[in-house]
DNA sequence: ACGAAGAATGGAAGCGCTTTCATTGTAGCC
DNA sequence: GGCTACAATGAAAGCGCTTCCATTCTTCGT
């Protein structure tokens, strides 16, 4: 009597259980779990007859009650700054068309680039006990570190590169980048050398290995404007008009993404700057419209989803137990050469 | 003995337990689920000491646990076809905003346009239980429309409009913007209409209802290429390399998205088609470089991460068991008009 | 035809919480 | 002072699954 109304409410509507499943197929709960999640322990016949019963009633397992008891959660979450900056989107992309082929599902945190929203997130999520967490960058508070260490899960960072990540990572160094930049405008020599950028810490050491390459050779002046992460057309657009004003002279200018290089090259055209010669401009990203800006925009590629790709295939192979996943990987980068540099 | 291990094994590595911090605190299991969840329950002395005892193991609740026990997850799942196309980016920002200030988090789901991709994903994210689906557009597969009905939950589509709803949707008509974009260039008057657009449902409709308005004005042109969603910026310049082939006399073109239409823009910039006398083109999106284009893009404006936000708190009343929420939540759109039209 | 080995299935316990209901503390009031 | 009312706490059951171990079926070799 119990068991026929509860059968006939269950039926009737949602919470279909295993155990329901289980009475429909005349088989033990423990069987349909093996249906579903190891049927080659299963002989055919029964196989068969469970899966009819889970189309007719629409079964959808809990995966909360799996996960509790299994201790594996099949999620994987990933905290970056943002998503509609595109910078991260391609990455988020990539990663999740990874972990689904492999039958994981992406819990998404945005952090805003801020480092104390970054610990709230990572208490959340690790709430939820996913099999791994993938971060943006490698500075992190310090009780941000001590909760995912002691939480012991696979952890990658991305986007940047270290020697001593907390566990993986996977990326490229920001310092290099800024390096490479500087030399390249260093071959067509310019007067004066310009950087325009953001505050967040991966564009800052950019600035870094910029300022760095070009020690002794020319002071790298700095526009006087707070720009905070993400930058914005019109932060480039402003700050190439003072850079400008400032002075005389040809100028070389390193911009720490795309669309900041964008307004900055707005800037110049509007004043009728000779490019490359009188002004060059060096972009980082390549996002889309780098190719068909006016001119086209000399920027810094890398490949945006690979890094979510390679993150994602870390992490399952550490999920998976294996224990020679490269603690550091690298991620390739160069100049693209078009009109503005 | 066995306790002791217990708590010293929890104490050194990860798995510390709510009935750990009990034990710790000289408290019920009951107690420091009150003391997390209702504080207000708990007598401030015996609050103060769980909490102490909880910053000292550095305990993180499970919430799978919790879920499990309580039916409640405190997840929305949101599934969107892309977050790389800038277009769904800021929905997903504006929800993600939304949701974690009121305790909730995001589970993302991408379908790349794929109605089947969509059905497969929907099962993935009910086995998680969440306490609201959001899903993009209003066209799914008819085993998605009974799974999703079947479990039980607030769903909220957007992106487009509908008198019936699933249950809730926030977004506009694309008919409307197809119809008020021919409006818009109807008033001009070119000789010659056509429109460059992606296959996405929402896409389609948008061109229909630019069709219809121009029904018996004039023939829409479209032009020979299979596009698939998302479009790109070469689909709109070798889109409009053909139109501009085909025939001679003035064009108005209506573009799917921004992307196509900074794409149609090069190619007739290339060819030095005068804007917009002898050409007209309207993009839709607004998108971030639209205002910096040669000449500045002329489209269609929406508030895309309002959709999110809108989205997210009609969920949220939904969860709170709010009755009154409208069944159609309706987003502005108005055409920003610059130098292609 | 019989036992051994492996295939297929089942029983029971438990994952870490929340819920419901019962119990004990603590004021407050006449 | 004694009773009521509410505040504060606790005991037990159970959410829906998986794991471990035990049991029952098959199949095969000889």
């Amino acid at each position: 009597m119990a068991d026929y109304e509860k059968i006939k409410q269950n039926t009737a509507s949602g919470p279909v259980t295993l155990a329901d499943i289980a009475k429909l197929a005349g088989v033990s709960p423990v069987t349909v779990s093996r249906a579903i999640n190891t049927p080659h322990l299963v002989k055919p016949r029964t196989l068969e007859a469970i899966e009819r019963v889970i189309a007719k009633t629409g079964y959808v397992p809990n995966l909360l009650a799996g996960g509790l008891a299994s201790r594996k959660t099949r999620l994987i979450a990933a905290v970056v700054p943002s998503v509609a900056s595109t910078i991260f989107a391609e990455t988020i992309e990539g990663l999740n068309a990874e972990l689904v082929s492999a039958g994981y599902q992406l819990l998404l945190g945005l952090s805003g680039y801020d480092l104390s929203r970054e610990l709230e997130l990572t208490r959340a999520i690790l709430a939820r006990r996913p099999d791994g967490i993938i971060l943006t960058g490698i500075t992190h508070l310090k009780e941000t570190r001590a909760m995912l260490t002691g939480a012991g899960l696979p952890i990658v960072e991305i986007w940047d590169s270290t020697p001593s990540p907390l566990d993986t990572a996977v990326g490229f160094s920001h310092a290099a980048v800024g390096s490479l930049v500087a030399g390249h405008l260093l071959i067509r020599g310019y007067d004066r050398y310009a950087q325009i950028g953001a505050n967040d810490p991966r564009a800052v050491q950019r600035r870094d290995g910029f300022v760095e390459r070009l020690k002794g050779i020319a002071e790298v002046e700095l526009p006087e404007l707070e720009m905070n992460s993400p930058s914005t057309f019109r932060d480039g657009r402003v700050a190439m008009a003072q850079l400008l004003d400032r002075g005389e002279g040809s100028l070389g200018v390193f911009c720490s993404s795309d669309v900041v290089a964008h307004g900055a090259l707005a800037e110049a055209h509007a004043r009728g700057c000779k490019m490359p010669d009188d002004l060059a401009i060096i972009g980082f990203g390549d996002f889309d419209f780098a190719p068909h800006t006016h001119p086209p925009l000399t920027t810094v590629r890398i490949d945006r989803r690979d890094i979510g790709t390679k993150a994602a295939r870390s992490i399952l192979r550490k999920i998976d137990g294996d224990e020679d996943v490269e603690a550091m990987i690298n991620i390739d980068f160069h100049i693209v050469a078009r009109g503005t540099a």
